[in-house]
DNA sequence: CTCTAATCGAGACGGTACGTCGCGTCTTACG
DNA sequence: CGTAAGACGCGACGTACCGTCTCGATTAGAG
């Protein structure tokens, strides 16, 4: 496992990933091209994932429980806005990798799972809402949300974070929030 | 053109999109399964539509823009909620067509779709929206936001049209136009 | 079944098969390249065989029957040289074919192939043996020493059918006849 | 060269060789399987031996040779009989690895291999043939035709040494030494 | 009510990608 | 510091679908 050789592939196929899916659509890309890009044998991929997704998975992990725990304080925290834009903040300082994740061609495999994850951290977190909303509807909403706009934003590359922070702050933080 | 044979070809295949939609991931269907279900020769698929993504989009042409045209009002409208209570009524008048377009293995393509769409139109309508929220930001938000929801509820079946028209338009129309 | 296409494509594959084996050793002959050579689809292989063994099969199987049906006779008949002769006449006037079934890089699972068959067959005709010589060892003998000789008689291509018929009559079935 | 190590890697696998021979085809056995079953690393096999059939030289090697040995002297010899009941004797006497061998799933390479052999000798025998049968005809075909008897013997396992040996030299010695 | 042309089912085919397996080489971590 | 363990590139395998194609056998709908 501490082998080098393993690292170095594995580092090989997740940046041809990333490179790719900032090019085309998730599904469209082969595990061929992956391969190619990444200078490693076609079967090699095999030893490693089972299949495109689980790379994509394995690229991701950090990344995405990184993120989470970015994004959950926004959701409790007492300073609703700093939270936001700290989130924005980190998403910022990895603009790159974010982009390929979340805006990219994979960006649905990745959404979904990130739902997931929160999902699965709803019920630690005790979330005060108000009647009627309950977390297994707020929760899946503030995150695809949020990622939305992420996404939006990262595509757009226009706004600062602080003022980013504001909008996902004012469209899906606060009204999630207002009890 | 107005042969009997062809729309009823079409209907078959369309029906048995849905129903395989409601079962499994889009990407995962495979054309031989819906002509089998159709009972319909496998070549007769290529001489209706080009692929599977053809006729996912004539399966969903006039709901989506029936949708569309139930979704945009509540944007403009004054009475905002009132708008939003009647997108629900809408959508659970048709509820297993909604259920399997936007909650079922193709929401991803849909939803996407459905974007575009609300894109296209987003000059048309003039929304008042306030400085540094513009219409390429809110009306995407809006939509994917407000179909995410509309999955979530489709999916559960537990609460009633006022009521999750309420939730529409309090976490997402609200926000969106609050000025 | 009998659709042109079929045939064509079969006919196609045996005779890319038959041309391939009169150069390499059959273990050594890749699907890839019976396709290649028959002009034929890689996949389109698998539709009509289950591998290569199974199209060998299907090249040899009239072959082999009436190949049988000349060798047998040379075990039972009242004038076994005449047999001989008659079973070498036989394999002259298919000399191209059964040099590459007998004498190629199939000849290993052409001659088990045809000493199974003849074993099946054994206990059909009740051939005249001496005490202690069983048909289980005399008929899987006369066959595979046989076709041993018709291999080397091919290949060479020095004699003619009245010698060669003669030369097996005296090193194999007279020896396996005389009672 | 003559490191204890070497030798007993060697012999590992060459059991390990002939155990795996008696149970499936030559063609089937894997080298890893060869070198899991020696309890011998993977690439260990390829410090010893260039592929399988290297290996499965080296374990018929000498025993091939003294094979050839005992089978040349029935050819030549006055006493016929008693020269093939003394083969007969002879592999009995070994039958574990000349069943393996000569029966197992790697026969056809090994009979080959010998009646290569035995070619290479003919020039050195003089052997006394009736016109037309040339020794390149007779050779092959007697060790051929032989060990085909001796690897159905070894296969029965119901006759004696004796009676065997008069077979084989009724079927293919006597036939062949007749002038 | 027929005739003619469009539509249909059936399914063979070439092709692309998949995921697996075994070979023989080459590297690495460990004893 | 040598050796087992095993990662790797390679190439063949056999499978699954795609989209194209040809074949007859219906079956509409125009005359």
């Amino acid at each position: 496992m501490t082998d080098a050789r393993i690292a170095r592939t594995r580092t090989a196929l997740a940046e041809a990933l990333l490179a790719l899916a900032g090019e085309k659509d998730f599904g469209e890309i082969t595990i061929g091209e992956i391969t190619a890009r990444a200078t490693v044998g076609y079967a090699t991929f095999f030893r490693h994932y089972e299949d495109k997704d689980a790379l994509l998975a394995d690229v991701a992990d950090v990344l995405l429980d990184e993120l989470l725990e970015q994004m959950l304080p926004a959701l409790i925290a007492a300073d609703t806005l700093q939270a936001s834009i700290s989130l924005c903040r980190f998403v910022g300082s990895r603009r790159a990798i974010c982009r390929a994740l979340l805006a990219g061609g994979a960006s649905a495999n990745i959404r979904s799972e990130l739902v997931r994850r929160a999902g699965a951290r709803a019920t630690d977190l005790s979330l005060p809402h108000p009647a009627g909303l309950t977390p297994d509807l707020l929760i899946p909403h503030a995150v695809a949300a949020t990622l939305g706009l992420l996404a939006w934003w990262l595509d757009q590359d226009r706004l600062d974070e602080t003022t980013m922070g504001a909008i996902i702050d004012r469209l899906v933080i606060g009204p999630v929030r207002s009890g």
